[in-house]
DNA sequence: CGCTCGTGCTGAATCGGATTAGCTGAGACT
DNA sequence: AGTCTCAGCTAATCCGATTCAGCACGAGCG
């Protein structure tokens, strides 16, 4: 059973050639000249032998195994965590890479100790993630080492790593509330504390986005992101009397918690309040109506980081990735306003 | 920069002995013998030189890499994937392992590729991972090689393989509401379809259970296992004038069809009808009330089937893994039957 | 006093490739 | 004829461990 392994020697044997030859046509090395017809029978016996390299021997030699380490601090998350690890793992295998996974749970310790394992085991770089977008300095242990970093923001912006475009995001948001012509009455839903990266930036574009529209944000409703306390917060809202046009939550758990509210104030998404929602998890998908939302790219994000790191030349800056919107049935024009002077006001001011 | 590796040579030159002994010393072996003093030497001069083992040189001779493959048809899912991901990663950890993840999208090809790979790399082992429960057999190139099923049932019974006990997760979840005082008029919600285990399973528990306390599923409510299917069917179920004390959801993502069915036909969970369901996934918090779920253990799946690979007698059987129950608030005594024989009826079959 | 035996240790081979240095023989050129 | 060039190939070394096969030395014994 346990069939004793073909080296290079078996190969050069049957092809009645030397080690080194055979090993330069396997590398498909052309620095070296090589008869057409010695390679063709060096390729032949590797075939009819089966041959593998032995990838151990080789990187004993070369330093390279080609192989990548993903280092994050959550490996499970609600998100579509899977997502990411996937982009990155089809993109390695794309480069004929494998991947190692492992998490740290935020502890330095650990982290330094996995860092490590990999190395011992010859990584030939790291993909150093945070499955949340959050600020972030990689340890030191990865200095002399290539690495790209994921969904983190370092505070030197010239190492190389991979974000959402939390911003475009917050803009393609408030946008496809503007494209079906609300202007006034925007609501946020979600408290957005200055240290969250997507909090801060989401905002940052829906307001972006209004105010280069000509108008603005008519407030804010402040939660936790959440469903309960989205629920509580916005049920408030409505029993306060507030009328709102639409509602932008920062993320589709609290889309839900606003979906009951709404339900209960006896308002219908989305004829007399539009919905729009960040991270597209499957509950988008779930709800009724199903949410428009501005997906989280893990695929893309993990692909990119992948390939940032793999390129022949190292990268030295941050890149942004596209957030896409995925549309559905949660956004409708505004109701007209009833009998007031504003609507008419509305119209002029477009 | 690039730091000149320290070897063992090194080691043994600073301790003032051969690459031999100072390998002994390191590998903690003591069927050679060396003399305290001498392991002593070897073990400071380590230390001091901040010595780490080259594992692809140990590797190539020794043929095992302390590194263990996770072969998945599906890496991302809408469950916690990641977690079995997490019980993998770190139970390796525990044993000094690292973990290779890789996804086959369900192709053999692909498959066959990616164990290749990954053997090239030399794993001491797989982890050949569904992420739902399925029939599979193990593809032939892991043969000879160690492995443990997990969430597959292979035909061939003796394999090592790891399983959620769905059966027993059955007789939890009807138990739950047997507990509660419910007997008849309990539904099932969900497809049974034979071939899909965690169906087949789920629902043989659930009658087992029933059975034992004398009892039987008053019927069941067929659809798909999705929102909106659930949703629907369970709404003409309710609009033909039935009357349910439970219902049991396949999964949770009907149970979030069922509370909408639910709401519009006027009924509260869980005053009006008990609702109980299998998966636990994050929806099962979310929603108001919190959905009782019987777990899949998804980070005990993973645990089990890497602490079996590792384990020094290969294991050459099926390892069911309990599922447990996480009670919330969608269970509730039934309500009293109204003014009807069946009452009186009912507490006397007790 | 010579022999065996156990202790403590070492030299050299081995794993399977990559790579460097150099060799051989044929034709071109002087 | 002698020298150069160059295509085409090979021997030997290296990577950094593990491991097999002894070797030297002192104690114990008859």
């Amino acid at each position: 059973m346990p069939t004793p392994r073909v080296t290079l020697l078996d190969v050069a044997r049957r092809a009645g050639v030397s080690r080194t030859t055979a090993s330069f046509v396997m590398a498909g090395r052309t620095d070296m000249r090589i008869s057409a017809e010695a390679e063709h029978r060096v390729l032949h016996a590797a075939r009819e032998l089966n041959y593998r390299p032995n990838l151990m021997a080789r990187s004993l030699r070369t330093k390279l195994t080609r192989t990548i380490g993903l280092v994050s601090d959550t490996i499970a998350s609600e998100a579509f965590a899977g997502e990411l690890i996937r982009g990155s793992f089809s993109t390695a295998l794309l480069h004929q890479h494998l991947l190692f996974v492992g998490e740290t749970e935020g502890d330095d310790t650990v982290e330094t100790q996995l860092v490590q394992d990999m190395l011992d085991r010859g990584v030939d770089g790291f993909v150093y993630a945070s499955m949340y977008t959050r600020p972030a300095r990689p340890p030191a242990i990865l200095r002399g080492h290539r690495f790209v970093l994921l969904n983190c923001v370092a505070e030197d912006q010239r190492l190389p790593a991979v974000l959402p475009d939390e911003r475009g995001a917050g803009r393609a948001a408030a946008g496809l509330l503007l494209d079906a012509g609300h202007r006034d009455r925007i609501f946020l839903v979600g408290e957005t504390p200055d240290g969250v990266y997507a909090a801060r930036e989401r905002r940052a574009g829906v307001e972006e986005a209004l105010a280069r529209a000509g108008g603005a944000l008519a407030g804010t409703v402040e939660c936790l992101w959440w469903p309960e306390p989205a629920y509580e917060a916005v049920r408030e809202f409505f029993g306060d009397g507030a009328r709102a046009s639409a509602l932008i939550c920062l993320n589709d758990r609290i889309a839900f918690g606003v979906y009951q509210a709404a339900a209960e104030a006896g308002l219908t998404v989305p004829d007399d309040v539009s919905v729009v929602s960040f991270d597209d998890s499957h509950l988008a998908s779930w709800l009724r109506p199903a949410l428009t939302s501005v997906a989280i790219p893990h695929f893309e994000l993990g692909r990119t980081a992948v390939e940032l790191l793999l390129a022949d030349v190292p990268a030295h800056d941050v890149h942004p990735v596209p957030m896409p919107v995925r549309e559905r049935g949660s956004v409708a024009p505004p109701r007209p306003a009833r009998a007031s002077g504003h609507a008419g006001a509305d119209i002029h001011s477009g």
